[in-house]
DNA sequence: AAGCTAAGTTAGTTATACCTAACCTGAGGG
DNA sequence: CCCTCAGGTTAGGTATAACTAACTTAGCTT
């Protein structure tokens, strides 16, 4: 379990943290006020001091993400100056938020995007809606210049681009590895741009 | 939820079926004695005149697709001619079986990776790795016969395959569709071999 | 020094899950 | 025609999760 410099956190901020790498190291099962509790030092009761209840401490940790993400989408659309450069700038910024986060989002993302909860099934597909939409109009203008193939479906490829970032969590996920989540980010994003055959 | 044809099975038959359904559709918080009851029109106690208990439901739908998912890899490493046809053939039989069992498998596979039960744990992990060989050993066939860059590290791709695959089955849950989880494989199989970009 | 408050504690309440025990019933075999 | 037994039922035991109420305490303000 990853708790480096944890000390210096208030207690709010390191339920946040001690959360969300239960949710990825654990599941969603094992996030539970105890489990938190336990690994703080504290009792059940005290968490609900800080959140008024278990899920609003996986809206704190969603809403961070979801944020940072966007913005650094947009950002990445402005600083591009070819659709290559764009989309490569949107992975990279991805990615850094990704292990910032330790992956905790995506992990929720396919776990509650089944949730009976409407809160949050609105969220997660607002934010992968937008997401989509985002990189489907970088992907449309590569097609245009013709430097994307054509007969690719725009929003497929959006999806593509998030699953194989999901696909990278489920590895590590797998794994049981600690450290970072894509190790290679040049590799990874070079079998995205150009697949794994030689031609 | 998809029923279709569930009145001819007997009630193991059904439980496993609409389990994995549920599994799918609801996460594995959802998989429980009495949502799976409810839906047969039982009580929850009589799903344990079938199981002895929820984790043998599990065991049993991962059992199915394991089994199945090894015999077909092997059967397309015999049958393919090149490298490339090799891969087409193991990722065409993933996709039917996946297609099959509705995507139960890669979420067990996600939700369970992470449990402390050690008995799901090394039955998964064992899947993953044998089937991460058995990819492995072709993708470096193709790079000694240069088929396939020589740069890239043959578990890695062997990851992103599996990868791909899961990645496929997120897009689906999330996407909250019925039908086809792979809609096209041609165009899947063409991304992970060539990319997206046309150069 | 008095008192307020944030952040703990203990000890519950309520809901739900898994699973068991004991009972019931209807169809098929002797 | 009765017996067996698979596959149901109801009722309940046990564990655990979320959350609450009431109390405690340390630190800060006034």
């Amino acid at each position: 379990m990853v708790t480096e410099n944890l000390e210096k956190l208030s207690t709010k901020e390191k339920i946040i943290k001690i959360g969300a790498e239960i949710i990825v190291k654990e599941g969603l099962r094992k996030f539970t006020a105890k489990n938190i509790a336990d690994k703080l030092g504290i009792t059940d009761a005290a968490i609900f001091k800080h959140f008024k209840s278990m899920d609003d401490i996986i809206l704190e940790i969603i809403d961070k993400y979801v944020s940072k993400c966007s913005q650094s989408a947009i950002e990445a659309v402005e600083k591009g100056h070819t659709v290559k450069e764009k989309l490569e700038l949107l992975l990279r910024a991805h990615i850094d938020v990704l292990e910032e986060t330790r992956g905790a989002v995506p992990v929720l993302c396919f776990e509650l995007s089944r949730s009976e909860d409407v809160k949050f099934k609105s969220i997660l597909s607002n934010f992968v809606e937008s997401y989509k939409e985002k990189i489907s109009r970088i992907i449309r203008e590569g097609q245009m210049e013709g430097s994307i193939k054509e007969d690719l479906d725009p929003e497929d490829v959006a999806m593509f681009f998030i699953g194989s970032i999901q696909a990278k969590v489920f590895a590590y996920v797998i794994s049981g590895k600690e450290g970072r989540i894509i190790e290679d980010p040049d590799q990874f994003i070079s079998i995205i741009f150009y697949g794994i055959m030689k031609r």
